[in-house]
DNA sequence: GTAATCATTGACACCGGTGACAAGGATCGT
DNA sequence: ACGATCCTTGTCACCGGTGTCAATGATTAC
C-alpha cells in the first residue's frame, strides 16, 4: 500500500507476507489452502479494505461479469420490471447490469449492436422483445461468441437460450372467461404487425372464439400499435358499429385503457354496457376505475430466469424452466351483457 | 491471429508489421503518426475486424467507460426517462449504461452502495432522487474517487455535481394560474416527508399563496406518497370537507390522477366541480380524460446533462448549466371555479 | 557536409489479476 | 529411516491494452 488510491492485491500480498496467488486463492475461496493462512489474509483484508479490481478480473479471465439488456422497447413498466427481474437474479453476486436500447429503425442497426457486444463483451445479453424475435440478433450473438437469452413470445424448445410466457393459453383463457360470461361479439384491438406478441395473443382470442363456435366476424379485428391512442381509436371504431360488440379484448393494458376511456367518453358504462380485458397487468391496470380485468405478464419473473440461465453455468442453462405462465387476472371491467 | 477468437492488438500488430504501441497509436487516434502507416494499420483493422479489448483498456487506463445510474425510485417512467437522457449523452461513445437500484431501508444500504462502487469502479455514477439527497452517498462518491452527479432539488451551486429543476418557481406558476383562474381555496396533496422534491414543490405552492395574501389553511394540506392510492385518499378528505376546495394541486402526476379518479367516483365533474393540477407530465397525464394540466419536469435534460458532466474532462463539469426549466403545461384540468 | 532538430516508431515495463506448473514441507507406508 | 504421496504455497508467464523513454530516420540550419 503506497498511501495512495486503493490497495491492489499486491499491497495485500505484501502486507500478509505471502504470495500474490495465495492472496487470489482466498478471494476465489480456493479449497487448497490452509486454514491458517486462509484467515491471516482475511484478515489483512479486511484491515486494508482490498477490494479487487474486476476489470483486472476480466482480463485476465476473458469474462466479465456484465449482463446487458438489449431492448427496442419503449414501454416504461415494462423496462423498470425486466430490470428488477435481472437484478433478483443477480443480487449479491459480482454480476452488474447495463441497459442498452437500439433503434431498429436506423439503418445502422445491426452494425450498433455487433459494436456494442465487440467493444463491450458483455457476459451475457437478455434479448427483450419486440427485438428478441430478430433471427439476426441472435446470428449475431452466436457469431460474437456472447451468451444470450431471448425473452419472447416465439415457440422454441430450445430452453437455454429462450424464456417465454405461454401468452396464447392465457388469452384463450381469458376470451373463455368472457364468453362464459355471455359475450359473443367480442372486439379485438390487435397489435402492432409483424411482432409477435400480439400473434400469440390474437391467436388465443381465436382459438377460444373458434372452440367455441363463435364466428371470426372482421369487422371486430381492429389494428392497434400497443399505444393508449391506438386503442382509443380503435374503441372508437368498434362502438361505431351498427352491432357493438359487448366486450373488447385488447392485446396490452395501454390499448385497453385507451378503450375504456374511449367508451366511457361516448356515454357506455363499464362493465355494464361494455366489457374490456387487457394484457399485461400493468400498474396502471389496478389504478383505473373500474380496474381492468387483464391478463398478468410474468416479465419480472421471465427476466430474472433469463439472468440466472446467463449467470449459471452454460451447460445448465437448459435446467431452469423457459416457459412461465400468464395467468388471467379477474378485476371489475368484465360483467355479463345486458 | 491464431484462427480462434477475436483478434488483438497483437495480432494487428504482427499484421500490419508494426508494433503494438503504433497500432495503439492508431486507435487512439494519436496526431503523431505518418499518413501512411495510419492508413496502412487502419486497413488491417478493418480487414481483420478488430475492436479493442474494453477491459484491458480499461486496466491499463485505470478508468473504465460505465456510466452508473444509481437509484431507490420505484417510478418507472422516470428510471427511463433516465436511462434516455443518459443514453442521448453517451450515444456514439465507448461509454455505457449501467443502472443499480439500491434498497434505502435496507441497514447495509451503505455498504451496498460502497461495494458498488469499489467493485464496479464506474467512471461515473448518476444519484437519482430521492436517493441523491442522501449527503452519506456523496461522501461515498468522494471517498471512493468516483464522479458524481446528483439529480436533485437541493439548493446548490455546485455546478459541477448537481443537476437541478426550478421546482419551486414553476410549482409557484402553476398556483398562481389556479389563482388566477378564481380559485381561493386550493387543497395540496404532499410528497413523502423527508424528501426534498416536496418540500420545493410544497414551497412554491406557498409562496404562492402568500403572496396573493391567501391564507394558508392546515385542513388543505394534506400528506401524500407519490403513490396513486395516497392520491385517491388525500382527495376523499379533501371533497369530504365541510367547505371543499375548488382545486388541488398534487406533488405528482400519480397522485393527481388518483385524486381526479376519486373526485369523479364522488360525482365531481373535472373541471367543472374541481380543478386539478400535477407535477411531472408523465405521458399518463395526457391520456386522462380530461387531460392533466401539470407541470413538466425535464427528466431526460437532466440526465442527459449529467452524464455530460461525468463523460467530459472534470473541469469543464461546471460549464454545463445545472439549473434546467420545469415549465407548465396547461391541459383541460383547470378552469374557473363555478 | 555535418550537427542539431524534428517527426515517427519501437522496446519495455506495467496495470491487477489468473492459470499452469514447480517446489517445499508434512505425513504416510514399509 | 527412507522414499512416495499429499497438501500448501510460490514462481512465472500471460490476459490486451497504455505510458515512458529511447532509437531511428528524415529534415533543417549553419
Amino acid at each position: 500500500m503506497k498511501g495512495e488510491g486503493k490497495p491492489t492485491i499486491n499491497d495485500v500480498a505484501a502486507a500478509a507476507k505471502v504470495s500474490k496467488k495465495t492472496v487470489s486463492r482466498v478471494i476465489n475461496k480456493s479449497p487448497l489452502l490452509s486454514e491458517k493462512t486462509r484467515e491471516k489474509v482475511e484478515a489483512v483484508i479486511r484491515e486494508m479494505g482490498f477490494v479487487p479490481n474486476l476489470q483486472a478480473r476480466a482480463l485476465a479471465l476473458r469474462r466479465n461479469f456484465i449482463i446487458a439488456a438489449i431492448h427496442d422497447n419503449p414501454n416504461a413498466q415494462f423496462l423498470v420490471n425486466v430490470q428488477q427481474g435481472v437484478m433478483e437474479a443477480i443480487a449479491g453476486s459480482e454480476f452488474a447490469l447495463m441497459v442498452q436500447p437500439f433503434d431498429r429503425n436506423s439503418a445502422s442497426f445491426e452494425d450498433d449492436v455487433r459494436a456494442f457486444l465487440e467493444r463491450q463483451r458483455p457476459h451475457g445479453v437478455v434479448l427483450l422483445p419486440p427485438l428478441s424475435s430478430d433471427e439476426n440478433l441472435v446470428a449475431l450473438c452466436r457469431e460474437t461468441g456472447t451468451r444470450y437469452v431471448r425473452m419472447s413470445s416465439i415457440k422454441n424448445d430450445d430452453a437455454a437460450h429462450i424464456v417465454s410466457s405461454n401468452d396464447r393459453e392465457a388469452v384463450r383463457q381469458a376470451t373463455e372467461y368472457l364468453i362464459a360470461s355471455g359475450h359473443r361479439r367480442i372486439g379485438l384491438i390487435d397489435g402492432p404487425v409483424g411482432f409477435t406478441s400480439p400473434q400469440e395473443r390474437r391467436g388465443g382470442f381465436e382459438e377460444a372464439l373458434v372452440a367455441a363456435g363463435i364466428p371470426l366476424l372482421p369487422e371486430l379485428f381492429r389494428p392497434g400499435a400497443y399505444t393508449f391512442e391506438s386503442g382509443v381509436e380503435a374503441a372508437r371504431d368498434l362502438i361505431a358499429l351498427a352491432d357493438p360488440p359487448t366486450a373488447i379484448f385488447a392485446c396490452n393494458d395501454e390499448m385497453a385503457i385507451g378503450a375504456m376511456i374511449t367508451c366511457r367518453r361516448n356515454g357506455l358504462r363499464i362493465p355494464q354496457d361494455i366489457s374490456v380485458v387487457g394484457f399485461d397487468d400493468t400498474p396502471l391496470s389496478s389504478h383505473v376505475w373500474p380496474s381492468l380485468t387483464t391478463v398478468r405478464w410474468p416479465i419480472v419473473e421471465m427476466a430474472r430466469v433469463a439472468a440466472l440461465k446467463l449467470i449459471g453455468p452454460p451447460e445448465a442453462a437448459a435446467e431452469h424452466p423457459w416457459l412461465l405462465p400468464s395467468t388471467l387476472v379477474k378485476r371489475e371491467s368484465v360483467t355479463p351483457p345486458a
